[in-house]
DNA sequence: GTCTATAGGACGATAGAC
DNA sequence: GTCTATCGTCCTATAGAC
């Protein structure tokens, strides 16, 4: 599931665990890297061996989103195109949300601003929906369609946003997911 | 609108109004005391004569927000229980946002871990919502039938989550905002 | 690979003159 | 009500010994 695997790498993967950990619980500028090296039981200066820096720790999460979503995309392509494809594709999303996955959506709840500026810089996840919508939905359509198609893809997002106020458990999240996902792709009103 | 109207508090106003600004696109920890002040052409020290803090800014801006709600609270307890309170109440907070709302909103997605931290401290606004909820929904209802309803509540929230990537005005924000929560109190499936 | 030590800057906040 | 000057703390990042 690691990209490269050459020994005494797993350190690396070690801190990018605790890095996405506490860069969710306290946002990335609240959470420092002496803080991370702390956690792990090491120096700053160990981790600078590591990475360069705190940008780069979040560039190699940001990498390790990428699999998942080239799945969907090439999934997509297989389908023939009809207006059934995009409860199809977003109910496929939501039902292979992983634990991982859901960590990366509230490292995204968590920083904002982060993954904007992420995003103008082009290596943003939720641009990369840009493509998935444009594949599925007709070109001509309505700016609040592409909207309601986003949000079905969202949903599990959505969930872990509502759970923030409302505890609940990870199945339980997926399951509001989903039927939200359904109902947003129902047919017939748009 | 305001609380107090002292003479001479119009200066307040625009300090809240410039660092919801700056909050928002830089995230609270982002966003310095000094970017504030010269933002406003003056210096940190004037700042601090009008405001305890950053702490006490973001306390403000919270403030701020409890009328709307009330609102909803009291309408809620004109109307008689049913099924069809949900989709009612939902709609009624969907139809009622405001731009100062939608400004709110994108301050709570760029910065989660301050409304974790506000929640925990029981001044949040997403902890006000638990009580609607709680009016609205019968007391045994699953844990994933009440996070539905907490998402057609947050619909608003949702689509401007989802417009981040799809550039969207504010009225094609609140159109699809308006069919998801009806989508997602849809009478029957649950 | 891990450490100590430190550079150099930004931060929140305060003191006190005007 | 606004300013200059400053304090103490925390931060990212680097140098260099082991």
């Amino acid at each position: 599931m690691t990209t490269t695997r050459r020994p005494g790498s797993e350190t690396r993967a070690e801190i990018l665990r605790v890095a996405l950990e506490l860069f969710t619980e306290r946002g990335f500028e609240g959470a420092s890297i002496r803080d991370i090296a702390e956690a792990l039981g090491m120096t700053k200066s160990s981790l600078y061996y590591h990475f360069d820096g705190k940008e780069a720790i979040i560039q190699a999460l940001l990498d390790s989103r990428r699999a998942e979503f080239d799945d969907l995309m090439s999934w997509i392509d297989t389908q023939e195109p009809g207006p059934e494809l995009l409860r199809g594709a977003a109910l496929r999303w939501v039902e292979s949300t992983t634990p991982q996955r859901i960590m990366a959506m509230r490292f995204a709840h968590a920083n904002g601003p982060m993954m904007a500026r992420l995003a103008a810089q082009g290596g943003n996840i939720r641009s990369w929906f840009d493509d998935v919508i444009n594949r599925i939905l007709p070109p001509g359509a309505p700016v609040s369609e592409r909207l309601l198609a986003r949000m079905a893809f969202d949903s599990v997002s959505a969930a872990l946003f509502a759970a923030q106020a409302q505890p609940a458990g990870d199945e339980e999240v997926l399951a509001a997911a989903r039927a939200a996902t359904i109902a947003l792709t129902a047919p017939g009103p748009a």
